[in-house]
DNA sequence: CTAGCTTCCTGATAGC
DNA sequence: TGCTATCAGGAAGCTA
């Protein structure tokens, strides 16, 4: 459930903890969370690698090495990667811990283990990750109607649905889908060939505007997100629409209602969104 | 190419 | 109280 403002928050929470650190010793509880390359060679590879920097594309989080390779993760529905102290209680669901020159540990702890990690070393082409299909960032200034328009314009499937497709705009999943059609006033079973040229405008704007709002609010210190913080990524606080079937739009005092869209839960202010 | 369905997983919660 | 069924949802893999 992490989606891209979460992902983002984690990056700017570990990057000051393990910039310069080096990967002394690597435990694998579960191998089933290592998708490149197999485990063994995996663990090998990762001991004795400096670490250099991270960065984010869409969902996934990488974390750079001296030398050049590299080590990425997609936490998909329930992973959490933590750096904490050797004494720190090891939470259940604790697959992988890797200990850092400074006495701390890297944890990953994912109830549901669909995360995944992969190594790819300097010069290695990343055909394993799926990140080549990702589609652009949010925040490049490609994402405008047209860009929307030409990709989506002649799909008959629901715009919420669409706003998934990692191919198209990256980084948004079910809560924030929902925040950016409460935001847009468009209703999220809309058809795509059926949005108007103003809606697409809309869109374009609000994508950007409500994921950099998600990652502002989601702002907290390490302490705060060593502390649980970091898991509440439903329910927060300062969500407007997800979750909030029942409850009256801030806008207008409709009451929200959920609907199913492509399987997914999706919750929407039957006034503000037609 | 697109659409639609299934799979992976555990824990919280709803219903009987 | 205790059991079972359902839901949560990201993305890959499959069929049509």
């Amino acid at each position: 459930m992490p989606e891209l403002p979460e992902v983002e928050t984690i990056k700017r929470i570990l990057e000051p903890q393990l910039k310069g650190r080096q990967i002394v010793s690597v435990t694998i509880n579960n191998p089933q969370i290592v998708a490149y390359p197999e485990t063994d060679i995996f663990s090998d590879a990762l001991e004795g690698q400096t670490i250099t920097s991270m960065s984010r594309r869409g969902k996934y989080l990488t974390i750079h090495f001296e030398g050049g390779s590299s080590l990425t993760v997609h936490l998909r529905m329930t992973g959490q990667l933590l750096v904490t102290s050797q004494n720190h209680p090891q939470e259940k669901h604790t697959h992988l811990v890797a200990g850092l020159s400074d006495g701390m540990e890297i944890r990953y702890i994912d109830v549901r283990r669909f995360g995944r990690f992969w190594y790819l070393q300097a010069e290695e082409a990343d055909n394993v990750t799926g990140r080549s299909k990702l589609g652009i960032e949010p925040f490049d200034e490609l994402l405008t109607a047209d860009y929307l328009k030409k990709k989506l314009q002649k799909r008959k499937k629901p715009i919420k649905e669409m706003l998934h497709d990692q191919s198209i705009v990256t980084g948004i999943g079910n809560i924030y889908s929902d925040e950016i059609l409460f935001s847009a006033c468009i209703y999220p079973e809309t058809k795509c060939n059926d949005l108007t040229a103003e809606q697409w405008e809309r869109l374009a704007k609000t994508i950007p505007r409500i994921l950099l709002w998600g990652i502002e609010a989601n702002e907290m210190t390490t302490e705060e997100y060593l502390a649980g913080k970091g898991k509440e990524y439903r329910n927060t606080p300062f969500l407007k629409a997800y979750g909030h079937e029942g409850k009256p739009c801030p806008n207008c005092g409709s009451l929200f209602e959920k609907i199913t869209v492509g399987g997914r839960s999706s919750c929407y202010c039957p006034s503000c969104q037609k």
